[in-house]
DNA sequence: CACGAGACCTGTTCGC
DNA sequence: TGCGAACAGGTCTCGT
């Protein structure tokens, strides 16, 4: 599920919960479940349930893919991986059965971290510095200016789609909005960083934020059987289309590739030279 | 520094 | 129908 629209989606959720379910912020921590213990990436598991044990949940931000969730003088900081979700659930709920690890609240409601695959992790620390400190720019912070933006691609002699999922370069692409962004800003997944004029560099930011823009606005992408109800996944116009028409030139899709990971692009307007 | 391969995991889909 | 291979929204580590 999980790149920056899925995440800011979750942590909107949470922070204001819904017509059948409490926020987030406010609960207090009666116990932990530890359902597969390599989930707790630190401290160690004993240190991580003593610690939360007995905190009031009063904060719930985002950086790139992480969420961090403050509690007392703590972050609670997860990473969702491939495969993670967060939601808060009734007590007398079933439990899942990929249910990883799960905040018991004194409410009678739970926080569950699901994760088939067990890549997900969290931290429990003082300083998400120590997490989140490599982390590169938010794109859609304000800061992030077209001058600042076409200076770090100049500075590196990458291919675009490798870098722009390279979180320490940019936090919060993953593989679908890198190839919907690509394919938005007319750019070859292998054109070479360095090579891009201002123009270009300014037209990927724009494009990197529309689609991730988009993204938000529909609640994150719903693919396969993880369904959070999403919709982003019906406005796709390369990513899982290869073989389909191109939506702006009719062009077929093509899907390669590169650095292990499935990329799709539009032959046609994503030329590989500029 | 840049890049590719392998590892970490489970579940679904595809090809024979 | 059955079975193995390939693949999936991510990231880390190692070797070249």
């Amino acid at each position: 599920m999980p790149e920056l629209p899925e995440v800011e989606t979750i942590r909107r959720g949470l922070l204001a919960g819904d017509a059948c379910t409490p926020s987030l912020i406010g609960q207090r921590v009666c116990a932990v479940s530890i359902l597969w213990e390599r989930t707790v990436a630190y401290p160690s598991l004993q240190e991580f349930a003593n610690l939360i044990q007995g905190t009031v949940v009063s904060e719930i931000n985002r950086k790139g893919k992480f969420l961090l969730i403050t509690v007392d003088e703590r972050f609670v900081i997860f990473h969702l991986r491939m495969s993670g979700d967060l939601r808060m659930r009734r007590e007398s709920d079933e439990p899942s059965q990929h249910d990883r690890l799960i905040l018991h609240f004194c409410s009678g409601w739970k926080l569950t971290f699901t994760d088939t695959r067990k890549f997900g992790r969290v931290w429990l620390t003082p300083d998400p510095q120590t997490v989140i400190g490599k982390l590169g720019p938010e794109p859609l912070a304000a800061e992030l200016t077209n001058e600042i933006f076409h200076e770090m691609l100049l500075a590196r002699s990458r291919q675009l789609k490798p870098l722009l999922m390279d979180q320490s370069f940019l936090a919060g692409l993953g593989n679908i909005y890198t190839d919907e962004s690509l394919f938005t800003a007319g750019l070859h997944p292998l054109r070479v960083s360095s090579t891009l004029t201002k123009k270009e560099s300014s037209d990927l930011l724009a494009a990197i934020r529309l689609v991730l823009a988009k993204g938000i606005l529909e609640h994150g992408s719903s693919i396969d059987w993880v369904y959070r109800g999403g919709n982003f996944q019906n406005h796709f116009q390369v990513y899982q289309r290869a073989g389909e028409s191109c939506l702006r030139c009719g062009a077929p899709i093509q899907k390669f590739r590169v650095g292990q990971r499935g990329t799709h692009i539009c032959p046609v307007c994503q030329p590989e030279r500029g």
